[in-house]
DNA sequence: TTGTTTTTCCAAAGCGCTTTGAGTACTCTG
DNA sequence: CAGAGTACTCAAAGCGCTTTGGAAAAACAA
């Protein structure tokens, strides 16, 4: 059933049932209720592809992941397209997902922004000077960050957790605690979010009247595997780190592996605290013991750029959003007071 | 640039030069170089939605995920689609992805399947009975099942791994190695896999004159917590297994924390086996002592999947595709004779 | 009554592509 | 040279919706 058949049902003009189906104001009210009524009872649904064309507007919104990259943000993503993917389907927007594939990233842009494809676009894991950026602002695209662009906070809408607060926090508490030689376990600094972290690490150590040494600090992947080798390697260290500070939940979990191994109890011969993005099958608390963290629900974070990238569609003339989120530090047991030496 | 403006622009008609682009026959051969010469040096991208609108065909595959259902496949669903997605983008389809929201999941199968708005969907995740095979057959919506339905293997496209087979093995090789219990760390069995791979244990456990003990199976979603939940409380059981089946790297990798915390040496004191998915974030090959498995990328899973529904949506009259793939049993160091008693 | 608004509705022109149904020119037979 | 193919090319009709520019009908004012 399409809209030109419904018109005719009701004796009415494809203009006047179009109008009433979308709200304009130019059509009466016992008509409108007379058109949604009948629409409703046949089940009309509007063809999205002649919408889309004659209006120019999609309602769909793009994520695009280049396929190596997905190692890095590959189980997060899930997550953050989890609490997104709600709010579209809730404003009635669909998701165009693009991965990999022989067509290069920039080109997919280059389509969608051409193409009309989609209305608006989420760029994921930003690094420290990302050519996105540039990009989807010539194209005139409309973005949003999910995280920021190294230094650089004009000129584009993000929404960021503040992860160099985070990380000072969490390592101002091992300062606090008495800790004189900590680790960083991070992800590749190329990615934003970790060069942040290790500034806020930084920060709490020179606060402290510590030098960071590069030697305790390590950017991997965020696996099982490299946070449980790197632990090892850490703690065999000669000077030996009392407390590490982690990145991501994976890295930690390998760590709690590590420290069993080598027999050092947590949260007394050595202190752990992680970031923690709220992962659902990886949950901090039910760890043993369990973990002090840096909290921040990666989910709701894809829930709230969701919706304001689509106030920024709906309303192309406001302004670019820019949000930072506080991030809870969490004490639990796996941080104590640095053994005596 | 559109259609019409290239065809001036080469003084041809819209007709020719859009048979030329789409490899009619009765183009000429000079002409149709020239044509696509100049498609891409102007660039010349056509309008997808003009182009979905004219022909019907929307050159795009859906999935979707209820978003309650998300923490089961939550991290296995992003390798699975990174997979399909270079499929799809290979082969010029977009990916329509639907998560959550308000708008029930049978409710979007269905404007799915009468808008055209994709070509074809991927039912993840089925349960034994699962409600959309008849849905989308009613709706005469190309689909495919990762996975099977139940008992039920006709009527329906679908690729699977041999669950049932890769349990049976991975239990044999423990009753061979002369463990007389065996627990089993199971997903709930409201989803097909997970009854095949119940199956497939028991299988072995009867064939080695065993008789399967409901006490020592259990089934939750499979998270790390659970894994060591499980196993704590199973290996604290009087009659204790000296061996555990997984049906995850989640839970294992919860249940190596596990013996750790009961000081039992995995490989010797208890044997540990688990399936393996290949998400790239939790390696069995870097776990200590590298991890038995039975290991079947999802990835693969996802890539092939993709193929085949492509495969049937270009040719709508070809067979079915029905495809069970064989599960390698990789034998490392984390399972061991069963320990003298 | 006549003129002016306001309300309600409509015909028709796109949006950018595909596809049908011819038409033109050119080559090949006999 | 007429008649029959063959090879190319085209004009125009959709696909199903939105939106422009009026027009008819109704309500109001003078």
């Amino acid at each position: 059933m399409n809209l030109k058949q419904l018109a005719k049902h009701l004796n009415l003009s494809q203009t006047t049932v179009s109008r009433a189906l979308n709200g304009y104001p130019e059509v009466g009210e016992e008509t409108r209720r007379r058109v949604s009524e009948a629409a409703r009872r046949v089940g009309y649904r509007p063809n999205p592809h002649a919408m889309r064309l004659a209006t120019g507007k999609s309602h769909a919104i793009g994520h695009v992941l280049p396929s190596d990259k997905m190692l890095q943000i590959d189980p997060h993503f899930s997550d953050f397209i989890a609490g997104a993917g709600d709010v579209y389907s809730a404003n009635g927007f669909d998701v165009m997902l693009h991965v990999g594939g022989s067509e290069d990233e920039q080109t997919v842009y280059r389509r969608y922004a051409e193409s009309g494809a989609v209305d608006g676009v989420v760029v994921m894991g930003p690094r420290l000077n990302d050519w996105r950026i540039d990009l989807l602002t010539e194209l005139e695209l409309p973005f949003i960050v999910h995280g920021r662009v190294g230094e650089q906070e004009e000129g584009y809408a993000w929404l960021d957790i503040d992860n160099r607060g985070a990380f000072r926090q969490a390592t101002k508490l091992l300062t606090d605690l008495g800790h004189r030689r900590i680790g960083l376990v991070n992800a590749n600094e190329a990615f934003t979010f970790a060069t942040h972290r290790r500034q806020g690490y930084e920060d709490a150590l020179l606060a402290a009247g510590l030098k960071p040494d590069p030697a305790v600090i390590t950017n991997d992947p965020m696996t099982e595997e490299n946070g449980y080798r790197q632990t090892k390697r850490l703690l065999s260290l000669d000077n030996r780190p009392t407390a590490l500070v982690y990145s991501s939940m994976l890295s930690i979990s390998g760590a709690i592996r590590a420290a069993h191994e080598l027999n050092l109890e947590i949260g007394s011969n050595v202190s752990l605290i992680a970031h923690d993005d709220g992962l659902p099958f990886l949950n901090a608390e039910g760890l043993v013991p369990a973990l002090t963290t840096v909290r921040s629900s990666i989910r709701a974070a894809g829930s709230r750029v969701a919706e304001l990238l689509i106030e920024m569609i709906r309303n192309p003339d406001g302004q670019q959003p820019h949000e930072l989120w506080n991030v809870d530090l969490i004490v639990r047991g796996s941080t104590g007071p640095a053994p005596k030496v």
